[in-house]
RNA sequence: GGCAGGUUAGUGUAACGGUCAGCACGCAAGGUUUUCAUCCUUGUAUCACGGGUUCAAAUCCCGUACCUGUCGCCA
């Protein structure tokens, strides 16, 4: 049984299965009404394809797929396409490709299909129609013949409710109608309606209807309000539960009405904080300035952390620790092994901020475990747009394994394969610590000890290293920088066994003389 | 401005009336060490503020401050 606890509602209800006559909506019962009606849980994330997806859209579909696998419910997401002007085909194909990218199974959608489809809102007008129809038989809603094609930036006009045109004598709708005059459908909000709701994070919530305006429900161009479209879809889509963002607390009275209004069994609500630190504007630019090699300073949408290299599992887990955490303590989860332990109510109720620094430690260990074929071969497309030819097989393997430390994103890994397979560039710390007082001398000394023996092994590097600083009484930095700057030019970099190993005897003796001549 | 939600270390969070307020990232200091790597140790919060209720409050109540959302023919 899903751990929400709910005795005492019970208790004090004394039967399950019959709605409060208060109107109250029914709660986190209804998960267990759900079982008992034999209903099954269904959730939905409901993108508009008007920009990238971002760690907030995501965490909102991640937090959805782990209720409805934890319920063995269904999946369903829904393209919410009804602004003409903002939404784009690419948009929807970046979406599909993220969520195929990032591994997180969809049951229902418009490429999956479902029983419940058409799944895109601008497939859906006839139902729309139909639904405006049945309110409009009802007398729930009126034209608004008002001027204001939305300009988000024009000032905002005072909120007044109800809406003026309500009123409008039939007459003059009818004069209006004649005359051709545009207008758009608002729902004619009642006045002394109480709307109340329990929340899966909030608790309860309750609004004055007299403080919800005469919302819009169609446009003038003839589609659906977000509001109007949520409804009727999520209504028509058998949703359960509408896991969504925090913004749309607020919200909820009018959907709460809408429902109302159609006669239509209400969801379970669950409004999860936001994400902050995640500024549109920037994201964007971030974007535009992408870096291979170069982790970015800000947030990026998730495209942009593709096209990085970053690997798919550090962004669902990242994603799923945007406001909860798994009881464990232990940060880094496969999200399917938490869908047991996932709980609504275990969100935080505050705002969440995104922080680079956890998301990239994150990443780091992510590609420090990961499987060592699979990253090679995730590797390969990133030296080819950086122009840098990787060694063969069995070396390149050897090196992706032994310079994936601190490396968050895939594309980190060419730049350091350069040492190993051009020349020695000398950087300038390798040039200053060649300078140093005790430099030529430790190489010097290597160098005899390496070509006085025979049949030198990689493993035979550390003895000799440490001969050279006990005879010559010089440890730490000032012994083993010198040796790694001339051999990959800098004085820092993997361990000293492997430049034997890659290089070679006659290599390595070859740029440690070449040290000792800078 | 009305309404709604939030406020625990720099950041993410735990605790759901009784713990020296726990964990992780970051940062700082120290140790190990072949590195400004790894590993280990330590430090880093009088729980936004002010009042209450209580033997006892981060936890409950009230007020204030600040942040956020909503009040769009955007979703």
């Amino acid at each position: 049984m899903p751990g929400v606890s709910q005795g005492q509602d019970d208790r004090r209800l004394g039967c399950v299965g019959r709605f409060d006559v208060r109107l109250r909506h029914r709660s986190a019962r209804s998960e267990r009404f759900a079982r008992e009606k034999g209903m099954t849980v269904r959730v939905r994330y409901a993108p508009s394809p008007t920009g990238y997806q971002h760690f907030g859209n995501l965490r909102t579909a991640v937090f959805n797929y782990l209720f409805a696998r934890k319920h063995g419910g269904v999946f369903v997401l829904r393209i919410e396409d009804t602004d003409r002007e903002r939404s784009k085909k690419e948009y929807e194909d970046l979406i599909r490709e993220d969520f195929e990218w990032l591994g997180i199974a969809i049951d229902e959608s418009p490429w999956h299909g479902g029983e419940y489809g058409p799944y895109r809102q601008s497939e859906r007008l006839h139902i729309y129609k139909e639904h405006l129809e049945r309110l409009v038989k009802k007398d729930m809603v009126f034209r608004c013949f008002c001027e204001g094609e939305g300009e988000p930036e024009a000032e905002k006009k005072q909120v007044v409710s109800p809406d003026p045109c309500r009123f409008l004598p039939a007459e003059d709708v009818k004069r209006f109608e004649k005359e051709g005059r545009p207008f758009c459908w608002r729902f004619a909000t009642p006045r002394d309606a109480i709307v109340r709701f329990k929340d899966l994070v909030r608790g309860n919530v309750r609004v004055k209807a007299s403080e919800v305006t005469d919302f819009v429900v169609i446009k003038q161009d003839g589609m659906p309000t977000y509001h109007f479209g949520v409804v009727v879809d999520d209504a028509l889509m058998k949703i359960t539960h509408v896991i969504r963002g925090r913004d749309h607390l607020t919200n909820t009275a009018n959907h709460w009405l809408l429902y109302d209004a159609f006669g239509y069994e209400k969801p379970t609500w669950c409004h999860i904080s936001r994400t902050s630190k995640l500024k549109k504007r920037e994201m964007l630019d971030a974007l535009d300035h992408l870096e291979m090699g170069v982790r970015p300073k800000k947030p990026i949408p998730v495209i942009g952390y593709r096209k990085l290299g970053y690997l798919p599992e550090a962004i669902v887990n990242y994603s799923a620790l945007l406001g909860w955490h798994p009881r464990d303590e232990i940060e880094k989860f496969n999200l399917d092994d938490k869908i047991e332990e996932f709980d609504p109510k275990d969100l935080t109720k505050g705002d969440s901020a995104f922080d680079i620094s956890k998301f990239n430690w994150l990443s780091e260990k992510y590609i420090k475990e990961a499987d060592i074929d699979r990253l090679s071969e995730l590797a390969r497309p990133f030296f080819e747009a950086a122009d840098i030819t990787p060694p063969e097989d069995k070396l390149y393997l050897r090196l992706i394994d032994a310079l994936r430390g601190k490396c968050a994103m895939v594309s980190e890994l060419p730049p350091r394969f350069v040492p190993f397979i051009g020349g020695v560039k000398l950087a300038e710390d390798g040039r200053k610590t060649l300078q140093e007082p005790g430099a030529k001398k430790v190489l010097g000394l290597i160098v005899n000890k390496m070509e006085a023996k025979t049949d030198l092994k990689p493993e035979d590097f550390d003895p000799i290293i440490r001969e050279v600083g006990e005879e010559l009484g010089v440890k730490g930095k000032n012994l083993f920088f010198p040796i790694r700057s001339s051999i990959i030019g800098t004085p820092h970099g993997p361990m000293m066994s492997l430049y034997l190993e890659i290089f070679g005897k006659d290599e390595v003796l070859r740029r440690l003389r070449a040290g000792i001549g800078e």
